[in-house]
DNA sequence: AAATTTATAGACAGACTTGTCTGTATGGTT
DNA sequence: AACCATACAGACAAGTCTGTCTATAAATTT
């Protein structure tokens, strides 16, 4: 074992590594395989036989980016008992992001705007994760309302919560600044139906 | 003069109706200058002596889209009487769009998120036009809520309408379907203060 | 009518793209 | 010790990219 920093663990896993932080920090077009091999200290020929393409490589990487990031969102839901807390433990998702150097918004929706096809693989993977994220909010974070409001109007909130969730982060990116999801964030609490004695 | 469809109009309106179309359609980095050079039917020599750089004609569009959105936006909002008619007026610019074949969502969105240095021209411009929008919302669409509600109130109507705007035009370019704009408007006009008696 | 601007076609430069290929070296297993 | 999978380095192909240049033709202005 060398001491090479560039193969701290094996060659797959510096490639999707690499290219998890230069797809999402400079979009999928603008970034080659040439300097994923070079950054991830690989061999080209060694890239091509773990990737047949550049595009199932992106492929792969946002299908991990998507386990891990449904992971943590259930996580931030899962440990708050109420709606409110569960709704900011959504948006701590994007509270820590911002922190970072560089934030680029969504991964998932950036990489769908660089491919027009709706009928890509990407695209329909960004739409299945999205259709994911919008289930949790009606079966983990808002359930305890579905049974004390009409279907309409809680499919309603649903979408409303999962819409501003969304919003907030693209113009997050846009401004680079907290306010749309400060915003979002407390106009969400505010949406919630007000319960009067109950616990909910 | 020709009569040569390509010579309709002069070159340099012939550049930029054709960028407009293909940057929209297929984005910045997957349109090529040798494309838009063909299809708009101009030499390459007169495609650099009206725009110095793909960049900068790609700004040249944006600043022409924007001019353009704003104009039609204000208009929709401005034939109104009723905060809700108005709001209604400014979804009817997204239900229009989504009609016509090859949906993409909003073209300053979907740039910007190609330009990864914030400080990029493209982006100050996204910015500045989204935040314009912002603006128009609070002055134009809301402006019977504000001398009644407190300011900061008002100022959080004003973000949540605007968020759940951008939220519904990225989830719709997602799942090409209008059901995140219908619910948008939907939530929009449920959250506008309801005067009691008194018409605003 | 002459002069000047503007457009044309298209060759060209040079860098960059994805992906293939050859050959060599290394590490683990039998 | 022999073998085999895997990784390495890097040349190479074939095509794309943006942007420059030359030389000719058309349109406009003086």
């Amino acid at each position: 074992m060398t001491l090479d920093p560039s193969s701290l663990s094996k060659p797959r896993e510096r490639i999707i590594e690499t290219a998890s932080r230069l797809f999402f920090r400079q979009g999928y077009c603008s970034t080659g395989i040439n300097q994923i091999i070079s950054e991830s200290g690989v061999a080209k020929a060694s890239f091509y036989s773990h990737f047949p393409s550049k595009e199932l490589l992106a492929l792969a990487w946002l299908g991990q980016r998507e386990e891990r990031w449904l992971m943590q969102f259930k996580e931030r839901i899962a440990q708050h008992e109420s709606a409110d807390k569960r709704i900011t433990g959504m948006y701590s998702m994007w509270y820590d992001q911002i922190r970072e150097e560089g934030y680029r918004g969504c991964g998932f929706i950036n990489m769908a705007g660089e491919f027009s096809d709706e009928e890509s693989p990407i695209r329909a993977l960004v739409r299945d994760h999205k259709e994911r994220v919008r289930q949790i909010v009606a079966t983990d974070v808002l359930s305890d309302y579905r049974p004390v409001m009409k279907p309409d109007d809680f499919g309603e909130l649903v979408n409303a919560i999962y819409l501003l969730f969304d919003g907030a982060i693209i113009q997050t990116q846009n401004v680079m600044h907290v306010w749309p999801i400060d915003s979002a964030l407390n106009t969400s609490l505010k949406m919630l139906p007000q319960s009067r004695g109950e616990a909910i």
